[in-house]
DNA sequence: CCCATCAGTTAAGCTGTACTTAACTGAGCA
DNA sequence: TGCTCAGTTAAGTACAGCTTAACTGATGGG
């Protein structure tokens, strides 16, 4: 073989010229001229030994070695600008992007993001709410707030509060319905997204728990958690709510928790950043804001008794 | 932002130096002088407007902009650099690296090797056993043979013969079990690894079709399809053979299988290669090659009764 | 049919990037 | 104290990579 890697402005013209299939416009891509990228894919050519490109009448198409070698000249060239960019992301101490799923993002950043705001005027938040996103650095994030079971050796990961659920509604609904044999006869809500946690729990679950055993099926469902948190702010009925979602609304009062035990769900938020990164201004003072809100609700769980889930 | 992108030397330069954690080294590497080096990566900081690396006294370590920038830079250039090989490769037609599982290598390929290498003497083929391998670029592969679910849009694939299960055994040994209900009593091996099938079918599942339920627990267990073969070749008892791996036993009568009732898995091997490369003189070889070997042994299945699944 | 146009190539010459050699700094170590 | 090691700086050089300008050859509209 000829050399490890071959003259790497070759390559990116080539990468330009594959993707664009047309040498005038990847010159233009790069600001060259046309015969500046011509002699780049020649010497490119001549370096492999091969034409890379069939020049045809007014197009150019990929012989087999351009094909084999477009692929991964584009996803490196991708992977490069992507750790360009969050090389000069570290230089931006103002902003800040983190990634939550759309509950997490709706339920507990978006209510305390005035806070935030207030506590660092100078970082500007961005949110990118979405269920997946697999790269950090490719996708300009730097932090995520996840539900993480696979921690990859290169991203800090810290661990938030246990996720517990529990029966929570309006003051006023819990009024009407006194004891848990009562709730079998409120308006039960359905947080379908529940089954994703590692130890799904829901109604069924927690009345058994409680002894008063009901296997209730008819009800509203939402497919997300937010929304059907937000049908029991509306006094439409009950829901099994998770901690993280619904314990601002229970500390303000516009939510209430009659019946003080919750049932573990064995999963936890983790905060995920590229290691390293978590002591960069922004992400380290975002870091401790999120454990400090975390800390100001504990009391509401102190008075919670929190039952394992039982792994009949 | 400055650029889209740095000077692709002076990034190099940097991926070399952040993995060896030295300038010399890395200067070394890329054959130059300390001098060039520490010339590049200066230019660096300069686009980036901040240090990359600490300079301590014997030593370097990486800022936090260098810690972000070296991981994507060093997998950034291990792409670019495999989709240069994998250009290289191209303009081989004397190798062909062939990946599929150590199963399907043993019992299908390695006794056809000979045969292969008559018809296309000038093929060097090259073996690669494993179970999981992701990236045929990557890995310097140029063909896999694989039970693919997810075919991504750029691979070429081609489906080959389904896979059935039956009970095969020495001849010897069949005619100490001459129906199927004798077979009960017949020392019975189970291949472990038949649960990873889309429909995993074992010995009680075949009895069942048959008409003459039994639920075999005990036999020697195998946890490769290959050693479990192995065994009924040395007459240790039957077992339920995939098609794939027995087929070449059976056409050649070390292995018979005396009720021709097959059932079938759902699952089949594919032929997997980079689009585009099936073009290539020895993969194209290679593929036309399988084909012809797969329809050799054709008629041994006519005789068949091949079973769907039941979906009870 | 012919000429304008478009896409890429070739040639000649210029510019600045990326290299070299050589001398320098400054910490660690015998 | 001076030697060595790792990286920096300075000065000079060579060639990679760019530009402009002219050329080829196929296409397609008028």
């Amino acid at each position: 073989m000829s050399s490890r890697l071959p003259p790497l402005t070759a390559l990116r013209a080539f990468d330009a010229a594959a993707r664009h299939m047309s040498f005038a416009q990847a010159a233009a891509e790069l600001n060259v001229t046309p015969a500046a990228l011509s002699f780049q894919i020649k010497s490119l050519e001549a370096h492999l030994g091969a034409p890379l490109f069939r020049r045809l009448n007014r197009a150019v198409e990929l012989t087999e070695a351009g094909k084999a070698l477009s692929t991964g000249a584009a996803e490196g060239f991708q992977t490069l600008a992507g750790a360009w960019r969050a090389a000069q992301r570290t230089q931006d101490t103002q902003t800040l992007t983190v990634t939550a799923g759309p509950a997490f993002t709706a339920k507990w950043l978006a209510p305390r993001l005035y806070e935030f705001a207030q506590a660092h005027p100078k970082v500007e938040l961005r949110f990118a709410a979405s269920l997946t996103l697999a790269d950090l650095t490719r996708d300009n994030i730097d932090v995520a707030i996840r539900f993480s079971d696979s921690t990859s050796p290169d991203l800090y990961s810290l661990p938030l509060a246990e996720e517990w659920v529990m029966p929570v509604m309006t003051p006023a609904l819990a009024a009407q319905y006194p004891t848990v044999e009562s709730l079998h006869n409120a308006p039960l809500l359905f947080d379908e997204s529940i089954s994703f946690l590692k130890v799904p729990v829901d109604w069924s679950d927690w009345f058994n728990a409680m002894g008063a055993p009901f296997n209730p099926k008819l009800g509203p469902r939402f497919s997300q958690s937010d929304h059907a948190i937000d049908a029991a702010l509306a006094g439409v009925g009950a829901v099994m709510g998770r901690r993280a979602l619904v314990i601002k609304d229970l500390a303000e009062g516009r939510l209430v928790a009659p019946f003080p035990t919750a049932l573990a769900t064995g999963a936890r938020f983790s905060f995920l950043c590229v290691k390293g990164m978590e002591t960069r201004q922004q992400i380290a003072a975002f870091r401790d804001w999120i454990l400090e809100e975390i800390k100001k609700t504990a009391q509401i769980t102190e008075n919670l008794t929190i039952l394992e889930p039982s792994h009949s």
